[in-house]
DNA sequence: TCGACGTTTCGCCGCGCGGCGAAGCGTCCG
DNA sequence: CGGACGCTTCGCCGCGCGGCGAAACGTCGA
């Protein structure tokens, strides 16, 4: 049988059954930020027993979708590399409304920033991508997009000091509120951790919303990049 | 409960259940190049009986995810839109293998130059985007990805004449085999299909594969356009 | 060493799903 | 008009799954 796609049937098959429960489901949504999480804890999230959320867990494990960290008695679960976090974020593409019909206010601040598995997305990070690229920093490599000199010192000069980041490799992620592209991987979450560290974002205490700072703004917008 | 996902449980799980099966998934694989096709063909490429295959595929059109066009006493269905093409393929992403252990030979052509859904995708998608890019032919616009005067002066020069593609916008798509971008959207539905027109691509009699000409490739070559 | 904690395994129950053949409906052509 | 075709609906069957409480296991701290 001609399947000429990217997975065949069973395994697009296995990885939807693996999805098609609310309880796995809101487990693996807990943890698209990037985090590691106990089993009770999600649990909890999950609104199930814990003998339930064993045998999802499980389940999910043993799918490939997540990842274990035994710490004495506690199980930490993650998701298992920042690929599940792309194809949980992707997922939302066949959903998403219309981009003139938005979310609601209350998301707004999700679609202006976030953490997308560790690394800057939203408006913000969409901005902060085309920026790199239209002003040459950003060079599309064979292994991934790569930060070139012009853009670690354009960096550096704005008060976000990039160590080590010449051997570092981003990918496009695409943005499910933008339906554009940001910068992903180790490149995208390391220049994302640089910015949380010179207070240019701010983690706010709950969800994945990113508060950018006034000064953080300033130095982005002098850097080019513009919310708009 | 603090669900900051793209998607709550809810919806995860039902999107999740609507591919949860291999009949299903069959049919969902076999539609991705963006055709339209009778139900008994899909019954058949599922492998399933007409009456299971019609369950299964008023499932998938409840859900949002199959389109409907009765046509005598044919219904010919086809994938809803664009979305959730996308969809299918990026959810190759939490399986596809590392990039050093590629598809097997067989898949050569699949990953060199194929149909993703209209337009062009695979290695030459990807390197022909990343030309059009680093050759400021294509603009990143709030709209989209836009082609420049330059580049549609460059391409005509080529031998492809491009009328009034000035008012269509293009999307990134993410190339599941090369990892990277190549251009989806009107636009490059339209490149593909007026590289098909020109002869620089021909469709293979069977699957999703794009067999570039002799000629296209060296067109393509003097654009700027390398593969390797 | 023992009790508490976090988590997993076991056993059970009820429900939903995928498969089919037969019948029925709408379209089409001789 | 009637038979054939494409497809859907109906009724049936067997199987797998999600939920739980209780018991068990491994870890930890007093």
């Amino acid at each position: 049988m001609d399947e000429a796609a990217p997975l065949n049937r069973y395994q697009l098959a296995e990885l939807g059954s693996l999805l098609a429960e609310p309880a796995r489901a809101a487990m693996l949504l807990v943890l698209v930020d990037g985090t590691a999480r106990p089993a009770g804890e999600l649990a909890q999230a999950a609104g199930i027993s814990p003998a339930t959320a064993s045998a999802h867990l499980r389940r999910l494990f043993d799918g490939g979708l997540l990842a274990l960290q035994a710490q004495g008695r506690h199980r930490y679960y993650r998701l298992a590399d920042e690929r599940v976090a792309a194809m949980l974020e992707s997922l939302s593409l066949a959903r998403a409304p219309a981009l003139h019909a938005l979310p609601a206010k209350g998301d707004a601040q999700l679609r202006r920033a976030r953490c997308c598995y560790r690394h800057l997305a939203g408006a913000l990070g969409v901005a902060f991508c085309a920026t790199l690229l239209q002003r040459d920093w950003l060079h599309t490599g064979s292994r991934g997009l790569q930060l070139l000199p012009a853009g670690v010192d354009a960096l550096a000069g704005s008060g976000l000091p990039l160590p080590n980041v010449a051997k570092l490799y981003g990918r496009s992620c695409l943005d499910w509120t933008e339906r554009r592209m940001h910068l992903g991987g180790p490149l995208g979450v390391t220049l994302t951790a640089a910015m949380l560290e010179a207070g240019w974002l701010r983690p706010l205490p709950r969800g994945r919303a990113l508060q950018p700072s006034a000064d953080g703004l300033r130095r982005l917008g002098l850097l080019g990049v513009s919310l708009d």
